[in-house]
Order: structure tokens, then sequence, then C-alpha cells
DNA sequence: TCGATTTATTTGTAAATGCAAATAACGAGG
DNA sequence: CCTCGTTATTTGCATTTACAAATAAATCGA
């Protein structure tokens, strides 16, 4: 026990780096990545978006995103539309095989969501969430 | 404000990637990088440490880890030294520059750590933390 | 003590990532 | 209704990363 696991930072990507790491390895047999776990799960919560509002809301940058798009729009996951409205953006929708998937993998991160946080009550659950919202929500505007 | 942002990896993820991207642009003129700061700073709790040991508590993997090392060697940061009683193992010690290096990198760490968690009371931060530790016991074992 | 197994690190190689430049379309001002 | 600056996405390219195989040394057991 020494300072470094009394940083923040550390603690925080090391949590998340075991998390991703069990989550990752979970579903490659189902022929997904936690990515694009993350990017379904953005559209579960709404379809129809923007490449840059799926960079934003997934932490992946667009460059990034962009190829992982095209791994998805090959399985069948994802179909690219361009905005009738503006014809610069690129609305992502999901298939019905995209949203078969989504409903495969909605358990699984429901379970690693119970194992993470076996032992804690409701209460601390929604004070840590909030905590990390509001850790977040600090750290606008100095993102790169 | 869907259900993805109720998901605590996504949450966990979200924020560390935000601290990651800012703090990894800061430290970029100092020459050095966000995986750098965690080698240096495992060193500053305990130096002469094994490969395996740092890739253990930075949670940054023994291959990649590695040839950061390379670098970091290539910089004058660090030195590896066999071990005297396993010929197996490495030991890595910080030089002189390294700890220069480190000294710099610290006030810059504390202030992210202040903003990260501005307006958390001293009882909240310590109940987040707690929580982060307990949350990765819980996936003990659960790592690939 | 020899051979087999395990442990620690490095290296090979392919995939993922991120920055910067390129492309394309929008919108504001003259 | 053009031109200029801005915005959205993709592409080029160099770096980082990770898995698996290779190397090397320790340990265990006959």
């Amino acid at each position: 026990m020494g300072p470094l696991d009394s940083f923040l930072p550390y603690l925080l990507n090391r949590a998340g780096a075991r998390i991703a790491a069990s989550f990752s390895e979970e579903v490659r047999s189902l022929g997904a990545t936690l990515q694009m776990w993350r990017v379904l799960a953005a559209l579960r919560d709404r379809d129809g978006r923007r490449m840059g509002d799926l960079s934003e809301t997934t932490s992946i940058e667009v460059s990034t995103l962009t190829r992982l798009v095209d791994a998805m729009e090959q399985k069948g996951l994802v179909t690219r539309h361009r905005d009738a409205g503006d014809a610069r953006a690129v609305m992502l929708h999901v298939t019905a095989a995209g949203r078969r998937l989504t409903e495969r993998l909605l358990p699984i991160a429901e379970r690693y969501e119970a194992v993470a946080l076996a032992g804690f009550s409701a209460a601390e659950t929604k004070t840590l969430k909030a905590a990390l919202r509001r850790l977040y929500g600090n750290m606008e505007g100095l993102e790169r």
C-alpha cells in the first residue's frame, strides 16, 4: 500500500482495466468486442446517432470509431445512412442481427455489473455512480 | 441520459478516459507519457521492482511494458538489472533523471486529482476510493 | 544430478489506436 | 450566389498494444 494506490486515476484505471479485460474475453466467443458492445449499447439507448455523437458518448476516438463501424458494418450489425438534412453527417442504425447480438450481450454486461458491485448496498452503488458522473463532469473542458 | 450511463463499467471508463486524455496531453511537453508516469509512480513507491510486479500494479501488459521500459531506458529514466538471486527476473531501478522527472510529474498528478475531485468532501473522496478498491477486489480471479 | 515442468521476460507479428491531413458539405457575409 | 471559415467524417501513417511463440533460468521429482 503506497501512495500509488491513493491516486484516483490509478484506482479508476485499474478497476476499469480489470472489468474490461474480463468482459472482452467473455464476449469474444460471440464474435464481439468490448468496443462493439459500447457502440451497440449506445445505439440501444437511441438509434440513428451520428459518428461524432457516438464518439462522444463511447469515448472512442472518431477515427477509431470509423474503422470499428466498418467492421461492424461488415458483420451486418449496423448500417450507415447519410443524414437527410445534413449530408456531412452519417447516421448509424442497428440491424436486426445487431439487435440480436445486443440482447445476448446485455445479460453478460449485467452479470459483470453484479460481480463488480458484489457486497455493495443499493445506496452505496448509487453513491458510487453519482460520484463517477460528477467526476466526469469535473473534467469537462479539460478534455483535449 | 439512457440506461447506458447507468452501467458502471461505462461510467468508470469514460471518467478514466477523460482524465487520461488530459493528463497525457499535459505531460507530453515534458517528454513523458501517462504510461511512463505509471511506471515511475510505481517505482517511487518501491524501487527495484520486477517486470511482472510492475505489470501487475500498473495494469500494463508485460510485453507492452517491456517495450515501454526499452523507451524509458533509452531516455535514461530507468535501468534494468538482473536479479542476483533469480537470473530470470529483471529489476527496474529509477535513475537520477527518472527521479527528477517524477518530481515534476507529481504536482501535475496532484492537480488533476484536485480538479477531478473538486467539490468532493474528504469523506466522499475516501468513500469513493474505498469503493474503487473494493470493486477491483471483486473482480479478482475473473481476470484473464 | 538429469529431465520435465514452471516461471520471468522478451520478441514476432498482427490488430488497434490516435493524430494530422484530406475530403466533403454546411452556413454566414458580402 | 459565390467565397471563406466551420463542421463531420474518413484516410494516411506512425505508434501502441496484445496475444502467442521463443528464450532462458529456476524448481521439482525420480
